[in-house]
DNA sequence: CGGCATCCTCTTTGATACTG
DNA sequence: CAGTATCAAAGAGGATGCCG
């Protein structure tokens, strides 16, 4: 399948999908790293599986606006190829694949993260650009923390743009999950650039809720994941 | 300069150097630093500057063998204008430009060394890919530990491929820097694959000097900065 | 030389249409 | 739903030329 074409002195280049795969040619971990993952759109869908675990072809899709399907499908068959995400054709009732991280893409997660925390500081505000609230699910991971860790777990439930997101806190770890939580010692709904400033620090709980924000439920459990700067 | 066009509903694209400057559109921290830093090269142009803290275009590009000139040259310039790096044009004697990163591209650096991180994983061995020694200086940056913070500020240089890298350790903190070192409790050569193989827990010091490592001065400040797992 | 700009070819991407 | 096929446009790679 994959066979070396040497065409020039340390100039590697792959042959897959019956074109031409570019290489850095580089050893150097950034460098292969990007040989990758470095394409248009890759760590994109990697994003979203990070965050959806598992995923149809048509929800990542929607989640990529102007992405061009062949290319969607290319790029899958790519990070399948290297192992970065693998499918499951699921069981004969309902015949659609399903995609998700293995192991080795679950390992991108620092460094989309650190990618996304350092993209985040400039974002343009009010701009035309879309927001899907699922997005929030990055920076969450990035700013929950748990300002008591020696109190037992407890999780906490955002309703946000139509999206939930579970946060649960307890036992030295922290977790953010898409979708509803279970037993929620609180259900906490907001708009998604509330919800931001509040857990990245530049919003206090008392502005949030003048801003909208609405608390169903132990308050508690919410402040205990806040930065102490709120 | 920079104009927008709105070409479709929420499709936005910026007229940049006389040609057409994609972005996703996303509101989302990930997708805004890719419309940065994600075209191809940009990311290995970071990498140089970062390592080397000031570069003229010439040393640049021979970090980047196969870069076409002209692709350098736009790129500098965009990575300019978004301020990621900054141009001095030297005064008169030499009169060469020198290129350094802004603050803002500073800040890239937990980024790059999460992917280089992720990517080193599985750096494929004895394969065509060039490598050049100065590129230690990012994993470096990484396994580089203080095993004793609460001695003295202590520094070693190491030679690899005939490339010096200072290390110091001391005061809670680390720092690998590309150059010689100013009074370094000791001198230590070796292969850049064994240097790479005894910091990041792979080998042992006693392995390492059986492959060819020599250590010229006090042994015990290299030890200090090793994982304790060698 | 160092630092690009131009020109040309080839590859990748984007938009759309179509299929099992 | 989950892609494949097609084609035009934009981007990358390579050679070369220009200018201080």
């Amino acid at each position: 399948m994959v066979y070396f074409v040497n065409l020039m002195v340390d100039f590697i280049v792959y042959r897959v999908d019956n074109r031409l795969m570019r290489t850095y040619g580089q050893h150097c971990g950034l460098a292969e790293a990007l040989d990758l993952v470095g394409d248009r759109w890759t760590l994109l869908i990697l994003r979203e599986l990070l965050i959806r675990e598992r995923c149809r072809y048509t929800d990542i899709k929607a989640a990529l606006p102007r992405i061009a399907t062949n290319l969607l499908a290319s790029r899958l068959r790519e990070l399948e190829r290297h192992d970065l995400l693998a499918r499951e054709d699921d069981p004969p009732p309902v015949a659609t694949a399903l995609y998700r991280l293995t192991p080795l893409g679950l390992a991108l997660e620092p460094a989309i993260l650190a990618l996304g925390q350092w993209g985040a500081r400039h974002l343009a505000p009010a701009d035309k650009a879309v927001m899907q609230p699922h997005w929030l699910v990055l920076p969450l991971k990035i700013f929950v923390r748990d300002a008591d860790p020696a109190q037992s777990r407890a999780s906490i439930e955002l309703q946000t743009g139509g999206e939930k997101i579970a946060l649960s806190v307890g036992g030295g770890r922290h977790t953010v999950r898409l979708g509803a939580a279970e037993n929620p010692a609180a259900t906490v709904a907001a708009k998604p650039k509330v919800i931001l400033k509040l857990f990245s620090g530049g919003m206090s709980l008392a502005a949030a809720k003048a801003a909208g924000l609405r608390i169903d439920g132990n308050a508690d459990v919410l402040r205990r994941m806040l930065p102490k700067t709120a």
